[in-house]
DNA sequence: GTCTATAGAAGGATAGAC
DNA sequence: GTCTATCCTTCTATAGAC
């Protein structure tokens, strides 16, 4: 029981936690540049000697943010078809739930905010792909392999074939809502999306004969 | 003669083009939040209350620059293959030509900044769009519906597939651009990335029967 | 029209009381 | 540990000289 307590953070200050979850709402919602200090000591509602008290600079506070929200911001984790032997329901069934989570407001904060800040943090960027598309691409590219040798699909290059279904899922619908377009996409929307995604992909990817349509 | 003066523009101000340019060069490489006015007056040559004489505000100076440069922001003006047979040439061609567009600097920088700025300046994200991928979703799909009423293609829904031929090329490569991952793309990547797409997009829309390999 | 100089506000960070 | 109060810098924007 005592060793609970051990393996806790040496963070579980609730002040700490109050600048964190008002810092990072903020960061997400308005960028770097837009936050000041003054607005996060003000949200969190603690006074900006007690922020500064438990980060030393704004930027060591956004990079601790930002990189910590990367590192949660996996989507495949419980990715785990198994036993499944319908590669398109199992394909539909990825699409759907990867693209449902690429659009929650989240995940796109995190994109936007990664992406405008990359060049003054590269650190994140970087925390970003090797959290991100580069699990994508190592856990869907080894599933590929193993229903390629199951014979279901013939996918030569795995790794270029999981980022063209991360491209195709990114296309469209997702490229508006990261820019901010109204109105938001309907659920009917991203069945298409789903549906024209396995569809192409079947279509280049599958078996020899499988070339069925929606 | 004198008709040429009245049909040029208000702001052939010398001064005003050094102010758009410095401006716009620093906006792009450091986005909105990091650029002051007195780092666009210096680099300039002009004092800020000439800087002020032109552009009213920071907040319009930014929206007028980013606004025109997404105009100016397009890929597919000089797509035009003409009297071309060769579908998969005619698409390697527009793959290797858009890719290579969207991996310069500028463009790169212009959507870096737009995604960035596009919650406090929404009209942005809209200008890109449709200055941006929109203009190559119609252009291009008109394009496909050509091709498929000559019979050298078989493409259900043009604008879906459009899009998806922007996804596949913003996939893999273009992604790590964005997020200002090292190293650069090399040339041979982008060629198989180029490779790839159209192969993939041919299996899926190539008339039957034209289901060739690399 | 253009500059120098500066006003006025806001930002990041800290000193010192409690 | 936390707060109030404040320092110093930097920012946007402008007034006034030339």
């Amino acid at each position: 029981m005592s060793e609970l307590a051990e393996l806790r953070q040496d963070s579980e200050s609730p002040k700490r936690q109050l600048v964190l979850d008002a810092a990072t709402a903020l960061f997400m919602a308005q960028g770097y540049g837009a936050v000041s200090m003054d607005a996060i000591a003000r949200a969190a509602g603690v006074s900006k000697a007690t922020l500064y008290a438990y980060f030393s600079s704004k930027d060591q506070l956004f990079a601790t943010i930002i990189g910590e929200a990367c590192r949660q911001n996996i989507v495949v984790s419980n990715f785990l078809p198994g036993d499944e032997t319908d590669v398109r329901a199992s394909l539909t069934a990825l699409a759907g739930q990867t693209l449902r989570f690429l659009l929650e407001e989240r995940p796109l904060a995190i994109q936007r905010v990664v992406i405008s800040e990359s060049v003054r943090f590269p650190e994140l960027g970087r925390a970003f792909h090797d959290n991100g598309p580069g699990v994508f691409r190592r856990v869907f590219g080894e599933w590929l392999t193993a229903e390629t040798m199951a014979g279901r699909l013939a996918v030569p290059d795995p790794a270029i074939a999981a980022d063209q279904f991360i491209g195709l899922l990114r296309s469209g619908l997702y490229l508006r809502a990261t820019l901010g377009l109204t109105p938001p996409p309907t659920e009917a929307e991203i069945d298409a999306t789903v549906a024209a995604t396995v569809d192409i992909f079947l279509k280049a990817y599958g078996p020899s004969g499988s070339h069925a349509t929606a």
